[in-house]
DNA sequence: TCTGGGGTCCTAGGACCC
DNA sequence: TCTGGGGTCCTAGGACCC
């Protein structure tokens, strides 16, 4: 605990959502809610104004949908919440060298490390500034906590929220922690929480109270010291810049429980494909394969397997997925499987060979290589020899129309799309057109910037997805 | 139409080794 | 054959976070 709010915690303010209201003038002020579109979809993040029908986070979209069914529902865009993100935390290291990224929308940055004089005024003075340059920049807000630690610093950000900025001054922390839930602290989750609730423990002042033995044997060693020390406000975590992932895995969950087992066969191979791709553009490789396999009943195992060395290999991972699965039974349907590697380390020799192999392999392939979200979808063609399939109109993606220029995705069924046609910088909502889902005038496009760049005037906007590109993505 | 996808850290038991 | 004690690795599961 620092005797200076020194550390600084920045968190966008419904960040997808928030984006996908600036990049659409017709849905500022309205409900939006991003995030699964098909049967078994949940809510990435609300709007403020879709929360209040009591729309959040992690929700099944089927449900928010009868909360709030004139909601915008929307697909998730990645790729230009990357964007945006890069953009927020280039502003973040122009203010100190030392920033710890904690999702695409969330950072901690230590002002002490970047020369800001340690006091109240000056970080004040500091926050306010980066919150209004975001804005300018992004044209989304974010709420920003300072503190003399990272936790207080986080629940700071949580009270300014939204649009807000709060200091937290040391030395009055206790009195501020004490009243408040135990859920308030980070690391205190459902089960965490019903255990100290059974213990008669509700407040972050109980919680200190009990004593740390107490908690100990409640909660374990680890979780149970640590939770005393965020309790009676000791936290000396330093703000860490560079952390190597430990682990790469991706999953899927199928709109229809998978029973035929050579098409789960099938679709883990696929996984272990994409897993791979990911590892290599990391430029890692790893020694453990785990399989993750979620049955009809949403009962979850997993199953692994530390290989004698790393591999980036798709075939040595392919294989390894297989053989874990020989041990699972899925007669009575899959809901979802996932394939991972952990135990990264960085390239070794022997990949070497390998990776020359998959190279091959991907080239042969036709490999996307790209993240997997709705654009990927959307860009991806038949490349198995049958018919063309209908291009998807997913909510909320961009596209151009030869005659009526740029507009997105308003919803689509029964052979039609509609569109809303207009562009971060429309003055007034665009107006609305329908078409049928196969003509020719219309095309699916890269997100637009949200903040007209202003260098040569007239120059066209150069589509984000080349920035993306460009950075190596 | 209940329950995504990508991560991190911790625990606990058994194997194995000295 | 009548039982150590520790350390590390591996596997499986669970809590939690965004």
């Amino acid at each position: 605990m620092r005797g200076s709010p020194t550390i600084l915690h920045l968190d966008m303010d419904a960040f997808y959502a928030s984006v996908e209201q600036a990049a659409k003038p017709s849905l500022r002020g309205k409900p939006v809610v991003v995030g699964g579109i098909g049967p078994r979809g949940v809510v990435a993040t609300a709007s403020y104004e879709a929360r209040v029908f009591g729309v959040h986070s992690a929700m099944a979209t089927a449900q928010a949908r009868r909360l709030c069914p004139n909601a915008a529902y929307l697909t998730p865009r990645f790729s230009l919440y990357q964007q945006v993100s890069g953009v927020v935390m280039g502003l973040l290291a122009e203010l100190s060298p030392l920033v710890e990224p904690l999702s695409l929308d969330e950072a901690f940055v230590d002002l002490e490390a970047g020369g800001v004089e340690p006091a109240t005024e000056a970080v004040r003075a500091v926050g306010e500034r980066l919150r209004g340059d975001i804005l300018a920049a992004t044209g989304v807000s974010g709420s920003v906590g300072l503190a003399g630690s990272k936790m207080l610093a986080k629940i700071a950000s949580e009270q300014a929220k939204p649009d807000g900025l709060v200091v937290i001054e040391p030395g009055t922390e206790l009195e501020l922690l004490g009243p408040m839930p135990v859920r308030t602290i980070p690391g205190v989750g459902p089960a965490t929480a019903e255990t100290l609730r059974r213990a008669g423990i509700h407040t972050v002042a109980e919680t200190a109270e009990a004593g740390e033995a107490e908690l100990v044997r409640l909660l374990g060693k680890a979780h149970g010291a640590g939770l005393y020390a965020l309790a009676t406000g000791h936290d000396e975590r330093p703000v860490v810049a560079e952390r190597d992932a430990k682990s790469v895995s991706v999953e899927d969950t199928f709109a229809e429980d998978l029973t035929d087992r050579t098409r789960v066969q099938l679709e883990l191979a696929r996984l272990a494909d994409r897993c791979v791709r990911r590892l290599r553009a990391a430029g890692r490789s790893g020694r453990t394969v785990v399989i993750k396999v979620r049955r009809y009943d949403f009962s979850t195992l997993t199953r692994s397997e530390t290989l004698r060395g790393p591999t980036d290999d798709p075939a040595v991972v392919r294989e390894a997925a297989a053989r874990l699965l020989e041990g699972v039974d899925t007669t009575a349907g899959v809901r979802l499987l996932g394939v991972g590697v952990s135990g990264l380390a960085d390239y070794t020799q022997e990949d070497l060979f390998a990776q020359a192999r998959a190279a091959e392999a991907a080239e042969a392939a036709g490999e996307d290589g790209g993240l997997q979200d709705a654009e990927g979808a959307l860009e991806r063609r038949a490349d198995d020899g049958e018919a063309v399939p209908a291009r998807r109109w997913l909510p909320g993606l961009d596209v151009v129309h030869r005659e009526l220029g740029r507009g997105w995705v308003q919803g689509s069924g029964l052979g039609r799309v509609t569109v809303r046609f207009e562009e971060p910088w429309s003055a007034a909502p665009g107006r609305v057109r329908t078409f049928t889902v196969d003509d020719p005038d219309l095309e699916p496009a890269e997100p637009v910037p949200l903040i007209r760049p202003v260098v040569g005037e007239g120059a066209p906007a150069p589509p984000v997805g080349d920035v993306a590109a460009a950075s190596g993505r």
